[in-house]
DNA sequence: TTTAGGG
DNA sequence: CCCTAAA
C-alpha cells in the first residue's frame, strides 16, 4: 500500500536514505562523522558496538581475559558508539518497501507486469519471501557497520543496494524446508569479483550526534538543567517550548574515541541469517530460539559463547563475540501491476529495512534485561569472565524512530531512524498517548496540535509488537564459515553520504498544524514552528516546514487543477494566503 | 544553527 | 527535498 501510494505519487528514484538525517547537514563536507569526547563509562548499550569494533580491529584469537579487563577500565570504558544507517517504510514484520528505492515502478514498468501470469500480490501474500544463501552473505555487511563504522556502513549499504536485485528471491513455504539458511555462502558470492562488503581500513570517531539528541533519556525534564532552558519572546510564558536542548545533547553524548585510525585488512563478519524460521538458518545445530520465541527471552536462550574471552587484547577491554544475527520473517506486499523486479528490490529493500532501519540493543544478563544502560559493564557484571556465558543480546528492528521509548526500558536504539519506517503495528491514531504529559514540550503552542501524521506517531511503546517477529536473534557461534573478510570498496563511502531522503508528502493533519503555527508564529520562524507543531515528528526539519509553506503558498495562488498532490482544503489554502499576505514585506506589518 | 531562496 | 549563502 505504502508502495503504491508512492507510485502514484509519481516519485520514482528515490533512495533509500543512508544516512541518518542529523548526520545529512554534515554532508558534502569532509566527515559525517562528529568527535566524541571522553566518557567515564562503558554504557551497556555501547557494548554491543563496541564489541562489532573489537571484531573488526582484533583478528587474533587469543586473549587474556583479565588484560582485557585491565585494559577496559584503563581505557575508560572509550568505545564506538554504534550507528545505523537510514531507514525506509516498514510494516513492523510486514517489511515494506519504502517509495521509489532505487528507483522502483514506473509507469511503463507496471504496463510490463501483463506479461506475468501470476497475481504477485496473491502470491506475495502466500509465500515468504526469503533471502537465498547469497543475500545471507550481503547483508551481513551492514548489520555488521551499522554496529561499527558510519562509513563501512555507508559503503556496505550501497554495495547491497546495488546487487539487491541480483540476490533476492521469494520462495513458497512449502520450500521452507529446502531453504538452507545462511550459514553456506553461495558460489556466487565466494566467486564475486566485486568485494561484496566492508574492510574496516579505518575506525574513526563517529558517533553521530544528532540521532541521539531525541534518546528517550534526553527527554526528561530533569536531563536538562535551568540553564540550558532558553527562551524567545514569544515562548516566555510557554514552559513548553522553552527548552533547547542542543548544549545539552552534545555535552551528554561525547566520547572518547577509542580506535583511531586502526588499520585493519582483516576482521570478522557478523553473518546475517535471514529466514522465515531462523532454527533453520543453522543447518541442524540447536536452534535454541523457537520461531515464536517471547522476546523476553530471545537472546538468552542460547547466551553461551556471546563472549568470546579467548581474544588477545593490549587492553583491558571485554571482548565479546556476535558470531551472527538472525533476520526476522519479512513480509512484502506489492501491487500487482508490481514487476519481478521491483519485487526483488522490494525484498532487498525489506531487508535492508530490517538491518539498517535502525537496531535496538537489549543486553541480557542472565536473562533478563540489564536495566541500567548507564552501568558500567563492571558494574553490571559483565566485564568479568564469570558472566560471559550468560550474557547476551537482542537486537530488533526500530520499528518507527522512537522517542517516546520509556525511559525505563533498558532498550537502547542504535540508530533511531530519521525516516521513521511505516509499521503494521502503528498505532492508534489518538494523540492522547503521545501527548499525555509525558514531555512537558507536549503541551505547547497553545494547543495547537501536533504531529497529525500517523508516521509520527510515537508509539513504539504501544505497539503489540510481536517481538520475536521482528527481532534480530544475536546467535552465538553461528554461522561461523561466514566469518570473511571483505575488503571495503571506499569508492561507495562517497556517494553514500548524498543520499537523498525519502520523500513524505504532508498530510493534511500536518498541513493544518503547519498553517496555524505559522498564524500563530509568523513565517520565518521555522525553528520555533518546529518546536512547535512538528516536534515529535523528527522527519520534518525547520527547513522542511519552510519549504513546505513555500509550496502551500504557491499552491494557494494556483488553480486547483494545476494542483498535485493530496488535495489540501480550500481553507486551509485560504489561511495560508491570509497568513502570506499578512506576513508579506509588502504590507507593512505592524502586528 | 537558522533563515531565506534558488535549484 | 537539496544546497548554501548569510546572518
Amino acid at each position: 500500500m505504502v508502495l503504491e501510494k508512492s507510485l502514484d505519487y509519481g516519485f520514482k528514484g528515490y533512495r533509500v536514505p543512508i544516512m541518518p538525517r542529523a548526520s545529512r547537514s554534515a554532508r558534502g563536507k569532509a566527515s559525517v562523522t562528529k568527535k566524541i569526547g571522553g566518557c567515564q563509562k562503558m554504557f551497556a548499550f555501547e557494548l554491543l558496538a563496541s564489541v562489532a569494533s573489537q571484531i573488526l580491529q582484533k583478528n587474533e584469537d587469543n586473549v587474556n581475559p583479565q588484560e582485557m579487563a585491565r585494559m577496559n577500565r584503563e581505557s575508560n570504558g572509550d568505545c564506538l558508539k554504534a550507528t545505523g544507517w537510514g531507514s525506509i517504510n516498514i510494516d513492523g514484520s510486514l517489511a515494506i518497501v519504502s517509495q521509489g528505492v532505487g528507483g522502483l515502478l514506473g509507469e511503463h514498468e507496471r504496463s510490463r507486469l501483463g506479461s506475468c501470469n501470476k497475481s504477485f500480490s496473491d502470491n506475495c501474500r502466500n509465500k515468504l519471501l526469503r533471502l537465498d544463501d547469497s543475500v545471507g552473505l550481503e547483508t551481513k555487511c551492514p548489520a555488521l557497520v551499522s554496529l561499527d563504522s558510519s562509513s563501512e556502513r555507508l559503503s556496505c549499504g550501497r554495495a547491497l543496494h546495488r546487487s539487491s536485485s541480483k540476490h533476492v528471491k521469494y520462495v513458497n513455504r512449502d520450500d521452507d524446508e529446502k531453504f538452507s539458511g545462511c550459514s553456506q555462502p553461495s558460489p556466487l558470492n565466494a566467486s564475486s569479483s566485486r568485494p561484496l562488503c566492508f574492510g574496516v581500513q579505518r575506525i574513526e570517531e563517529m558517533v553521530v550526534s544528532k540521532p541521539w539528541k531525541f534518546a528517550p533519556e534526553l527527554l526528561k525534564k530533569d536531563e536538562f538543567p535551568a540553564n540550558d532552558v532558553k527562551t524567545k519572546p514569544f515562548f516566555r510564558s510557554n514552559k513548553a517550548c522553552h527548552i533547547r536542548r542542543r548544549a545539552s545533547y552534545h555535552s551528554y553524548f561525547k566520547r572518547r574515541k577509542l580506535f583511531k585510525q586502526s588499520s585493519v585488512s582483516k576482521f570478522k563478519a557478523i553473518s546475517i541469517c535471514a529466514s522465515t524460521f531462523p532454527e533453520k538458518c543453522r543447518n541442524g545445530e540447536d536452534p535454541a530460539y523457537p520461531a515464536n520465541i517471547h522476546r523476553a527471552s530471545v537472546g538468552v536462550s542460547s547466551p553461551a559463547s556471546v563472549l568470546n574471552s579467548s581474544w588477545k587484547t593490549r587492553e583491558s577491554h571485554v571482548k565479546l563475540s556476535v558470531k551472527s544475527f538472525k533476520v526476522p520473517e519479512l513480509f512484502i506486499e506489492m501491487p500487482e501491476t508490481a514487476t519481478v523486479d521491483s519485487l526483488k528490490r522490494a525484498v532487498m529493500e525489506a531487508a535492508m529495512t530490517v538491518l539498517g532501519g535502525g537496531l535496538r540493543v537489549h543486553v541480557l544478563l542472565h536473562g533478563n534485561k540489564v536495566p541500567d544502560d548507564s552501568k558500567t559493564l563492571l558494574q553490571s557484571g559483565i566485564s568479568q569472565g564469570d558472566n560471559m556465558d550468560t550474557l547476551g543480546f537482542m537486537l530488533e528492528p526500530n520499528p518507527i524512530g522512537d522517542l517516546t521509548l520509556k525511559s525505563d526500558d533498558p532498550l537502547f536504539m542504535l540508530y533511531p531512524a530519521a525516516n521513521q519506517p511505516f509499521t503494521r503495528y502503528h498505532a492508534n491514531p489518538s494523540m492522547d498517548s503521545i501527548d499525555g504529559g509525558d514531555h512537558s514540550q507536549t503541551e505547547s503552542c497553545n494547543g495547537l496540535k501536533k504531529n497529525h501524521d500517523e508516521d509520527d506517531t510515537h508509539l513504539s511503546h504501544e505497539v503489540p509488537a510481536p517481538e520475536s517477529s521482528k527481532s534480530l536473534i544475536v546467535l552465538p557461534n553461528m554461522c561461523t564459515e561466514a566469518l570473511n573478510m571483505f575488503p571495503l570498496d571506499q569508492r561507495s563511502q562517497k556517494t553514500e553520504l548524498t543520499r537523498r531522503r525519502i520523500r513524505r508528502p504532508f498530510s493534511v493533519a500536518e498541513v493544518e498544524a503547519l498553517v496555524q503555527a505559522v498564524e500563530q508564529l509568523g513565517t520565518g520562524r521555522w525553528r520555533d514552528v518546529k518546536h512547535c507543531a512538528f516536534d515529535c515528528a523528527k522527519h520534518r526539519t525547520y527547513v522542511d516546514l519552510k519549504d513546505k509553506w513555500k509550496t502551500l503558498v504557491h499552491t494557494a495562488q494556483i488553480s486547483p487543477q494545476q494542483r498535485r498532490g493530496e488535495a489540501v482544503p480550500q481553507e486551509l489554502l485560504d489561511r495560508v494566503l491570509a497568513v502570506h499576505s499578512y506576513w508579506s514585506p509588502q504590507k507593512p506589518k505592524d502586528k
